[in-house]
DNA sequence: TATTGCCGTCTCAGATACTGAGATGCAAGT
DNA sequence: ACTTGCATCTCAGTATCTGAGACGGCAATA
């Protein structure tokens, strides 16, 4: 296999992050490692260091760093975003309604991704917006799936039950009435990672008037199916 | 800031590392952010898409790779067994009995740190042994507080019950008697991560002779309290 | 106590890998 | 058809990187 992109310094810099993989390592494993020069691995890891890629543990070690955790954060988010675009598209043409991602944070949502119905009366929610775990179709998909420890933690708040929580994860989805905004109605599905766990809600949202007091019986099908395809998306971009 | 890590080319990466943080990127877009010369911009980019730090989008925008999220990965892992370390050997010693971490990993738990017991009759499980989630306290542990939907999945082939998993989330922590090995009694309590949940599971396990047929009643109170000190560590290390 | 070996860190002469101006090709816009 | 902006590539020049060797510290051994 050919392992030189044509920047040997980046080259040289990457054999030192797979040798970390593994376990943390002295500059002597380094140097065994990687059968670089010594003052170079040396040279490389403190560069590395500096950017916080890698750190030193109390005996002096070099261990991978927590800018990896930070990167692989917002690289997750952009996998999530770039699978989402079409899919949320797809769910608003099919619908007629907003659609957006949502992705708990502590006591709060956050909207990740969003395609909105272009005319007429529709709910506009921007990404980054933060909403509440109180109340909407999204907060009860959030919570349904949680652990059972903090799904009550989350509950003590929120406008919802356990019993409506069951519901949701009997259906497989959830949908809301004027929760978040009187006169809005809303309908979530979740999106699962690759291991099982659900990792965000996909929603369409819009007014009470179109979407009728029973938004789950108009929606529900297309928004399971199209959270379904976002799911499958993922596990298959995640080899 | 001095933002000079003696290595220039690691330098300029860490540059487009930071700009690809917030959102994908073309490479004009690139050249705007970081300050670089177009072709030095193109060739580094491209040397980090070799190494998968970098991936290009279906616009061919650069967008962070998933080699970082096996990093971070790495990392996390780094994070709790150095946090572990210290943990394990005040339990090891103050129960005289030997102290395991465990992971769940698909249908298995992984040890992923231990401190043995160093003489006499002692359970040995060495670093890297997978075994199953059939049976076990730190099975039990790392169900229960699943999602009620992976609870369920989890207790399909196990050994235990709902009703099992309840009195574990009440009490804290589990005990078992001989359910992974004849002859062999552990206690196990759940380390948290930052958000709360439960990442790994604390155990102790040896005979049945010493033990005894209670080994919750012996030892509970110190598996869970080293387990709350683990992770209070992991929070406070995670700033 | 003295010696030895290994480790991490630093220096710096020399080599070469990296840089970036400029060229090229392509797609989009006018 | 022409222009503009972008991505990619080339290559002469040089600034950066390399690694042999030196140095200091520490642990192990005699």
């Amino acid at each position: 296999m050919d392992n030189s992109s044509g920047v040997g310094v980046i080259d040289k810099a990457a054999m030192v992050l797979d040798a970390l993989e593994s376990r943390p390592a002295s500059l002597a494993q380094l140097v065994t490692a990687t059968g670089l020069a010594r003052p170079t691995v040396h040279r490389l890891a403190v560069a590395l260091v500096h950017h916080r890629l890698v750190n030193r543990d109390i005996q002096g070690r070099f261990v991978l760093g927590a800018r990896l955790v930070e990167l692989a954060s917002a690289a997750g988010e952009d996998r999530l975003t770039a699978a989402a675009g079409p899919v949320l598209l797809q769910l608003r043409d099919a619908t007629g309604e907003s659609a957006q991602i949502f992705r708990r944070q502590g006591d709060s949502r956050i909207c990740v991704a969003s395609a909105e119905r272009p005319v007429g009366l529709r709910d506009t929610i921007p990404v980054g917006t933060q909403l509440s775990m109180r109340g909407g179709s999204a907060a009860q998909v959030l919570l349904a799936w949680e652990d059972h420890d903090r799904l009550l933690e989350g509950l003590t708040n929120a406008r919802f039950t356990p019993t409506v929580l069951a519901g949701v994860r009997r259906r497989g989805w959830a949908q809301s009435l004027g929760e978040r905004e009187p006169g809005v109605a809303s309908v979530s599905a979740p999106v699962r990672g690759p291991s099982g766990r659900v990792i965000a809600a996909l929603s369409i949202s819009g007014p009470i008037e179109r979407l009728t007091r029973q938004p789950g019986r108009l929606h529900s099908d297309v928004v399971c199916n199209s959270a379904r395809i976002l799911t499958e998306s993922l596990r298959k971009s995640g080899e």
